[in-house]
DNA sequence: ACCTCGACCTGGGCGC
DNA sequence: TGCGCCCAGGTCGAGG
């Protein structure tokens, strides 16, 4: 589900509300998601403590605590919201349409692993229906501590990404440019839909050898990459199935999605019919008229 | 030091 | 209604 503006737009949801608020219960349902941490040190290591920031770096949300620091990777399906008492719960309701699961807020389901209950009778959950995501603490750690630890490259919505950043990963590289893209020690953030926004926008081939794409193609890469985590962003998030924020909000950038998942319609730009072939082990809609 | 591919999970949609 | 198959916003580790 989540890429770089999918958690962040968790991120600043939970900002108006979290900071501030103490830990006073842990629950843990399935401790699969806590990968190998023991549930006993988990909830003693988040018990009492209050929350002070959420951060985050490419798709990874980190908060950090007096003596700990809680990571949550939402995985495919990770959904991490506050359920407030001073709102009603309400169902899933799936639209007929698109398909959307929305719901403000609901009771823990048999897919919410992780709960927090905070001192104001709010609680923070975390569900995720395929388990590809991972909720555990650290030991106090920094930010650039915690982007080395978990071998994350730049974020493209921060100062160090430039151009010449991306020129000098892709000059020695012979994989797919797609693949370079989703390689989060080089670029941290992208996933498989702005990737191929991405890619669409800049007019690049998804399967072109990374040391192909140079000069004014790269810089237009460059330029397509935050643009589009910029729209994604705006829009609140891309949501497909089950994306929400921190307040069970859907996003609505995947009405304005021009590539991903478009094989088979019709190119916005020139019409063609757009391909479907699989790049870096994904699925990848591309134009072979406007994409050399 | 790459790169590709299967594995890890569950559920929805579709064809028969 | 049911079954089997394919598909899905992401990593990881094994093996080439």
């Amino acid at each position: 589900m989540p890429e770089l503006p999918e958690v962040e737009t968790v991120r600043r949801s939970l900002l108006d509300f979290v900071p501030g608020r103490k830990i006073v219960d842990v629950v843990v349902g399935d401790p699969y998601v806590l990968r190998g941490q023991p549930v006993d040190q988990f909830q003693a290591s988040l018990r009492d403590q209050s929350f002070q920031d959420l951060e985050r770096h490419g798709k990874l949300l980190f908060f950090p605590f007096d003596a700990q620091t809680l990571i949550v990777h939402l995985g495919m399906t990770g959904q991490l919201t506050l359920r407030r008492p001073d709102r009603a719960d309400t169902r899933f309701i799936r639209h007929h349409h698109t398909g959307l699961q929305r719901t403000l807020q609901h009771p823990p389901d048999q897919h919410t692993h992780i709960s927090l209950m905070l001192d104001d009778g709010s609680a923070l959950h975390y569900r995720d229906v395929r388990k590809f995501g991972r909720v555990f603490t650290i030991p106090q750690t920094s930010r650039s501590e915690i982007i080395a630890r978990f071998r994350l490259g730049i974020d493209p919505l921060t100062a160090d990404f430039s151009p010449d950043y991306l020129a000098g990963g892709l000059r020695n590289r012979k994989a797919p440019i797609k693949a370079a893209l989703l390689d989060q020690s080089f670029l941290a953030g992208l996933g498989n839909i702005y990737a191929d926004e991405a890619l669409f926008q800049a007019r690049i081939r998804p399967g072109r050898a990374c040391y192909r794409v140079r000069g004014r193609s790269l810089e237009a890469l460059a330029q397509a990459i935050v643009s589009v985590l910029h729209q994604g962003l705006q829009a609140g998030g891309t949501t497909l199935r089950d994306f929400v924020d921190g307040s069970g909000q859907s996003g609505y950038n995947q009405e304005g999605l021009q590539a991903y998942g478009r094989y088979g319609q019709p190119c916005l730009a020139c019409g063609d019919e757009l391909r479907r072939s699989t790049v870096a082990g994904r699925t990848t809609s591309w134009c072979a008229r406007c994409q050399k």
